[in-house]
DNA sequence: TTGATCTAGTAAAACGTTTTACGCCAAACC
DNA sequence: GGTTTGGCGTAAAACGTTTTACTAGATCAA
């Protein structure tokens, strides 16, 4: 069965090509279409189960109805979740949601670039990695609508929406010290990233804050993409070396590696080692005793970014760089 | 910047539109272009960083590099995890993935059957709900590739793949058995799928072959997309009323709850409480005790489902059909 | 009556490719 | 010397839409 076009509904209907597209794309009234063709048309286009081809349309339109999103890691629950949620909200816009996971990998990144702006897609959401920053230059002087989130690109022309790292960094280590804890350390990677600067930096400024000294060998700086047996060694090193009554991990991944570590340890958590971790995960709930955790605000990240990027959408002209930051949430369990 | 198009490049190089899309598509030898307007071509085009517009050529061609991936909730870490490791596939073989969720909602899923086809995606990758058969049916005859992975849809005409639920959940209960268990649950939903159908065979055929008699008492039917709340209270009633020593949760969300259940009940799991989880998850191997769980071979899943569409869409008649059953591994913990 | 305006619709160009069919020249053949 | 053949390349149609500019007739105002 030959796929249909508009050609076909046009002689099924003995009317032109113009006048159906002009009803399929309800400009029959401003174009003074009749009302009696307007439902002819309709009609045959319903019996028959015609649909447009996106494709041809894209061609002549230059846009697509599709958003790109370019992740570090679809199989990371953080973005998986926040990509659903994208995805919910945009297709109740109507606009589609291409994906792509980068592997933290900036050659992968371009061409992903590349590749959605091959297919040119109308705007794109993205989690940057470093190096990036001259693809997303010119997709802005090509007036593409760029969100980024997750991690910033300070230098970035462009909107943003994040959650509050800093604060929520500041805020675990003050519910440290409102226990009496005063040896506190913190567990993080080496990448050079804003969102992970940021935690340190509110690491640092709680304690100063709180009148205790900063003390470089209570933190513990993973290198990025190691192999995670390493990962536990380094912790445990630190766990049974140091005199530590609390730990912030960084990231979840850390988090869970330094669960592991403390098990092998036979440490427990408790009155004498309290832990937050930074990224909720499903395993912190459950695990005995429960682990507190900084949420991050997924639902509004998510919506925030699509409100910018469907306001830009539509809008003609460039807005004003809105660069949004969330408050993420201690959950003290 | 106006984005350049073949016709630049064809003048900047003083030669013609289609000597040019001979290069590019690599039919300059086989249309015999000499090998001095090759080189030139080739240097203006890497010169000028020329990319072809894909959905030009899309419309001419009607076929789009791009594979549609129909999954029922991308941020559930099953999905995800598959999604992933699909993409990487796919993009080494110069494919993309325009993937989106159906929520198990025929509609939506209906919905997303027809946008990709009006996008014209070369073949399709699809976790089917039930309801959904008419629509595949249509792909099929429309000639287009169709994997199913995950849920089998017997009755359709295509390829499939997924792991062998019947024999994972059949040797889970007889390890149970081994261990000298015999009051043994099942929780599962109450979704009508052959997945999960077969899990429950497995559950009753093992219990029949070790000849324990079947007790419907023991087995407790979640109903699909209830509140987590809710569910956890009726797994509370069952593992309460019940004279119950090893429970097998059908999905790891079940389990998920399950534990938590449990932990609210103050009961531990271990020697007179044994747990086995279907589709493994982070959360058991932390857990305290780890839990045991059911692991599908993703991977081994990826792989077939992408060889399998590939040599489906290389091949110009269409193939027999395979219907590729996987092993998948009781991990003890 | 004449020009203006309105109504109802259409023809054709354009979007950027791929591909078919052809053109032209030089060398080779008989 | 005429006809093939091969080498090198091009013109133009086609893919399925959207949109601009236009037409032909009817109505209206003066």
């Amino acid at each position: 069965m030959k796929t249909l076009s508009i050609k076909d509904i046009a002689v099924k209907a003995g009317v032109s090509i113009t006048t159906v597209s002009f009803i399929i794309n309800g400009k029959a009234k401003e174009k003074s279409i009749s009302e009696a063709v307007i439902k002819k048309v309709e009609k045959i286009i319903k019996e028959s189960g015609y649909k447009p081809n996106q494709i041809a349309r894209s061609l002549r339109t230059g846009n697509s109805n599709i958003i790109g999103l370019i992740i570090e890691d679809i199989s990371n629950s953080f973005f998986s979740r926040i990509a659903r949620l994208i995805e919910d909200k945009a297709y109740k816009k109507g606009y589609k949601i291409i994906y792509s996971s980068t592997e933290n990998n900036v050659e992968k990144a371009k061409e992903l670039i590349n590749m959605f702006k091959s297919r040119k897609v109308d705007g794109y959401i993205i989690s940057p990695t470093k190096g990036i920053e001259e693809d997303i230059q010119m997709l802005l002087s090509d007036n593409k609508p760029v969100i980024l989130f997750d991690r910033n690109l300070s230098e970035m022309d462009t909107h943003y929406v994040g959650a509050d790292h800093f604060q929520a960094s500041y805020q675990s280590i003050e519910s440290f010290i409102k226990k009496g804890k005063r040896k506190i350390a913190l567990v993080t990677t080496d990448i050079d990233v804003e969102q992970i600067i940021e935690r340190f930096e509110g690491y640092k400024k709680a304690l100063v804050d709180q009148g205790i000294a900063y003390n470089d060998e209570l933190v513990l700086k993973i290198h990025f993409n190691q192999d995670e047996a390493e990962t536990i060694e380094q912790m445990k090193s630190l766990f049974s070396t140091k005199d530590i009554d609390a730990v912030l991990f960084a990231t979840n991944y850390l988090a869970i590696s330094g669960l592991k570590a403390l098990k092998q340890l036979n440490k427990k958590i408790g009155d004498e080692l309290s832990v937050i971790a930074y990224d909720d995960h499903e395993v912190f709930e459950l695990h005995t005793p429960s682990i507190s955790a900084v949420q991050q605000p997924l639902e509004e990240i998510a919506e925030t970014v699509i409100q910018l990027i469907l306001n830009q959408l539509s809008s003609k002209n460039k807005l004003e760089n809105q660069k949004v930051i969330i408050p993420a949430k201690l959950i003290e369990r």
